[in-house]
DNA sequence: TTCTAAATGATAATAATTATTATTTACTAA
DNA sequence: TTAGTAAATAATAATTATTATCATTTAGAA
């Protein structure tokens, strides 16, 4: 996603397209990280010094109300942001602090088919993601996943 | 779980058998909610006035490193409890902040089968859960669920 | 170009959690 | 049973992540 298909996004959710909210989107856009507000503003700060870490915040919250991106808990605690809004799942890799994206469709499959077969009385079903937790065997070796 | 078994699983993994310990791990206990470590300290501080915050929040963390309980992060990005320790799954309700326990069995055996034909290089699995994300559709109604 | 609501920057405030340290206590071994 | 000692606790300060406030600026409509 770049400049044209960014502004597009922007507008078409009614928001105004500000240099600050180009600047964190693509910053997010372009890492697979998952980072957090505060590596998004040190990322962003030496080519834009002027934009404060309360708008970082901000623009972000405002992404994650339009679904333009998602908002990831983890298990340290702190938020982290997911440029990716399609239904995908996460691998939480404790000794190096990572989260990998994990899509599969034929889990995709397996999990939807079983939801759907599920009664849940009172309650309607947002989201289901499989939160799969796991350890790096050689964190040297690089990143070398699945 | 009552004092004794409480006693014996503190002692099981060498730790000291305090009061505050016992009165903390008790409460957790006691509570299907899955409480902050505010909501414990709320919860005792009557009967245990001396028993200070940080002193929860110590026992707390010391119980899920002797894999005595779990933290659970939530989506509002604060730290809960969890009494439970065998494998089961949650369900987030957004609009009234309760988490829930979900066990099916026809769930985990999908699960561990769906795990156990997948290969991760350079990776070793330690856990995984399905994150069920939900709203009551009537709140007032009171819980009733699955 | 002007106008106005919305966005931003700077910074204060808050919430949740962790660190510090003097004091107390559970367990060990004599 | 009673010291002795390492570990645990209470009180509180500090830290971290995030949100709120508010004066100033700006994007987009008229």
């Amino acid at each position: 996603m770049v400049l044209e298909e960014v502004t597009k996004a922007l507008s078409a959710k009614g928001l105004k397209i500000t240099h600050q909210r180009i600047v964190v989107f693509k910053a997010l856009l372009s890492s697979p990280l998952h980072p957090t507000a505060e590596q998004i503003y040190d990322g962003i700060k030496k080519d834009n010094p002027a934009i404060s870490v309360a708008t970082v915040y901000k623009t972000l919250e405002t992404l994650v109300e339009n679904q333009l991106i998602n908002k990831v808990p983890t298990p340290e605690g702190t938020m982290r942001y997911d440029a990716r809004i399609d239904n995908h799942n996460h691998i939480y890799i404790s000794n190096t602090n990572e989260i990998m994206d994990y899509e599969d469709e034929e889990l995709k499959g397996i999990l939807a088919q079983y939801l759907s077969k599920k009664k849940f009385q009172n309650l309607h079903i947002t989201d289901f993601k499989l939160q799969i937790k796991g350890e790096k065997i050689d964190p040297g070796k690089g990143i070398n996943i699945i």
